[in-house]
DNA sequence: ATCTTACATTGACGGTCATCAATGTGTCAG
DNA sequence: CTGACACATTGATGACCGTCAATGTAAGAT
C-alpha cells in the first residue's frame, strides 16, 4: 500500500519517451497510464486537485474541501486516497492536519504521452 | 448523438485557458474534462488510440485492431464509439472501411489542463 | 483523564463499465 | 441475386465505482 507512490514515481522516471506518436504501446504501459488517467477521470477529484494546485500546495485540510465542494468528509478522504495511490499527489501528515502536494513528474508523464508532435 | 463531436470541438476552442494552476475549477468544467479523461482511462482504448496515431491516421480498419489486441469485434466497435463520442478521434466511413483520425485540439486541451507551470 | 478535532475505515446501495455471443445492417464482388 | 465482408447494435453478465451514514483512531486542547 505504502509503495504505490514510490512505484509511480519510479516508473515515471523510468519511462524514456512515451508519446502517442511513438508507435503502438504495450499492454503493461497501457495499464499503468490508464491507472493514472482513471484517478483523474472524475469531476470531484478534478475539483479537489484544482483546489490543491491553486493554493500552491500550502495548507490544505480536508474539512475546507468538504465545505467547498458540498460532499461529505468520507468522500473527500476516499478521493484523496485514490489520487495519492495513483501517484498524482503526496500526503504529509503534520500533527492533526494532512498536507497535500502534487507530483509534477506524474503530470509530465501524462502530458508527454498526450503530445502529438 | 451525432452532435457530440461538434460539441466537443466547440467547447475545446471556447476554452481560453484551463490550466490546473489557474485556480479552482467549476463543476461544469470538471464534468467536461472528466468525460474526456474517462474515455482515455482504459487500457484497451489507450492501445487502440496508439495504433491509430502510430499509423499516421491512415488506413485503420477495426479488424486489424481486433487481431492485434486479442479482443472481439464488438468490443473494438464499442471502444471506438466511446473515443469518438468524447471528441478524441473522428470517424470517416469510406466504402466498407472506417477511417479514424485524432482530434489534436482535444489533446491540446488536455495537455493544457495538466500543465503545472 | 476527558473532550474535541481531523481524518480513516467499514459496509451498503445504486449506477456505470468492459466484455462477449448473437444478430442486424449496409457495402462490395461474382 | 447471392454470398462474403466490415462494422453496429442488442442483451446479458460480472466487476468496479462514487457516495453516504456509522464508526474507529489518533492527536491536540482543557
Amino acid at each position: 500500500m505504502s509503495t504505490t507512490i514510490d512505484e509511480a514515481t519510479a516508473t515515471a522516471s523510468n519511462t524514456p519517451c512515451c508519446s502517442l506518436t511513438a508507435g503502438p504501446i504495450g499492454a503493461a504501459q497501457a495499464e499503468r497510464l490508464a491507472e493514472m488517467l482513471k484517478a483523474l477521470a472524475d469531476p470531484t477529484r478534478l475539483r479537489l486537485l484544482s483546489h490543491i494546485t491553486a493554493q500552491g500546495c500550502q495548507e490544505v485540510c480536508d474539512c475546507d474541501l468538504t465545505e467547498e465542494l458540498g460532499i461529505t468528509q468520507p468522500t473527500v478522504s476516499h478521493h484523496m486516497k485514490k489520487l495519492v495511490d495513483a501517484g498524482l499527489i503526496t500526503r504529509e501528515q503534520r500533527g492533526r492536519w494532512a498536507h497535500y502536494s502534487v507530483v509534477p513528474e506524474a503530470f509530465d508523464q501524462l502530458r508527454n504521452f498526450l503530445d502529438l508532435s
